[in-house]
DNA sequence: GCTGGGAGAGGCTTA
DNA sequence: TAAGCCTTTCCCAGC
């Protein structure tokens, strides 16, 4: 296809927002947050309406290079036809260089987003909120999403002998981050409140050595098991909760240390 | 497009290992680690050599729905033609049915991956421990990349009194992560080593809060001025080290706490 | 397989 | 804009 066929559908393309794919043999630079170059190679360059554009390989979901947000222009320069994305504030740019381009598609499409997505920590955070007593019974809600200088705490409850009780919710596996993210929380509530607080992280796992970290800083952990609906029905449901080893002393007298 | 002429097309890209494009209406459904549906659309889907499948609306760079590592099939069924991907541990299937198929698209392309940066942290790694003297004058490295139960150190040394120092790299604003990150190395190596050690975080920024909590924990934080070089290049260049407030004591006062 | 952690993380929400 | 944080994070390296 020649430069001057294939720079016009772009052109066009990109005037009316349509998802423009370019498919060539080029080279990619990119300086921003850092810098890359890609030696010549076929690839496929995904132009979209808001201004994002990412390169792609035959391989991994994730494109080799990608901005978003960006201004987009493409110009004939002897041998090569050059696509510019720039942006500032962080200033970035990329810049593909087409020795060939092989195929031009102009998609038209709306800009628009309509995925709807159940079983995110959201929606769980939210069904908890329905029924505290699940994770412990006599366990009352205060707070949802309470910002705190350091952070943002999940859910913040009393429990029956009135101490206040964190909750950091994961819908994975919890891991050291975790850990330390309900600790910052709950001895910044101790702190503020001046009574006695709880933390306890829930989540369908955790990380054996992040387990012993939890334990170490007198947190608990209560596994969650949740089940995702088909997407017919557009929430999750939550099976049951599972306390397990609630103290540094259960755990290790558990391991049999 | 007739869905015969579609799915055959499609068949071919696949069985030739292609990156091939569909374009045209489709509803999705996801199951797996969470549920999703897209009600019917505009959209484009990419099925990569690999097996990766990713569907993309006209905005953002990431796509509305993916998966990694599937097999794929396609099949018409009555008024639709439904492409389903499929995975197993875990679980999770990509349901793609398309009431029309406007365009086909079948690239010929390796499955290879070429990408190289620079100014990645391990650059800058390798780039700190040819002089550690950068950091503080008379630090002698000790180990880079050390293993430890609760993660990986970037860099050990020895201070000129004798102490260890674990310095954390980031090559990004530091965070509260970056932070307990770093605890937890320094307080491992002091455990282990039995001597006294210092941690010193290495950033070109940190987030405010985050230091608070870091010179609260008694760590300390230098400030990393780097410039990525253009791609020609290929290493990046410390431009130099500045150490800021590297006691609590300092840093109070310099607030005029 | 699990674990730990980086990434040009992306992207969203709230202050 | 910055901070904080979730993500079907993705992806890789080590073990």
């Amino acid at each position: 296809m020649d430069f001057g066929r294939a720079t016009g559908l772009i052109r066009d393309g990109l005037s009316k927002r349509h998802l423009v794919t370019v498919f060539g043999e080029c080279s990619v630079d990119y300086v921003g947050r850092a810098t890359s170059t890609l030696p010549f190679g076929k690839r496929l360059a995904m132009l979209k309406g808001d201004g994002s554009v990412s390169i792609h390989q035959n391989r991994l979901v994730r494109p080799t290079n990608y901005m978003v947000n960006t201004r987009l222009s493409i110009e004939e320069a002897g041998e090569c036809a050059v696509l510019v994305a720039k942006k500032l504030s962080p200033r970035e740019q990329l810049t593909i260089t087409f020795r060939k381009i092989l195929d031009v598609k102009s998609y038209p499409m709306e800009i628009t987003d309509d995925l709807r997505l159940s079983g995110s920590e959201r929606d769980l955070n939210d069904l908890l909120m329905e029924d505290l007593s699940m994770i412990e019974p006599g366990l009352k809600p205060v707070n949802q999403q309470e910002h705190f200088s350091k952070g943002i705490a999940d859910i913040i409850a009393e429990d029956s002998a009135g101490n206040f009780v964190v909750i950091e919710l994961k819908r994975r596996q919890a891991d050291y981050a975790s850990v330390t993210q309900l600790q910052r929380y709950m001895q910044q509530v101790e702190k503020l409140k001046g009574k006695k607080t709880r933390g306890i992280l829930l989540a369908p796992g955790i990380r054996s050595n992040a387990r012993k970290l939890l334990y170490e800083l007198g947190l608990e952990f209560a596994k969650l098991d949740f089940e995702l609906k088909p997407s017919s029905a557009q929430k999750a449901e939550i099976k049951g909760l599972e306390r397990k080893q609630t103290t540094l002393l259960e755990h290790f007298g558990a391991a049999g240390k």
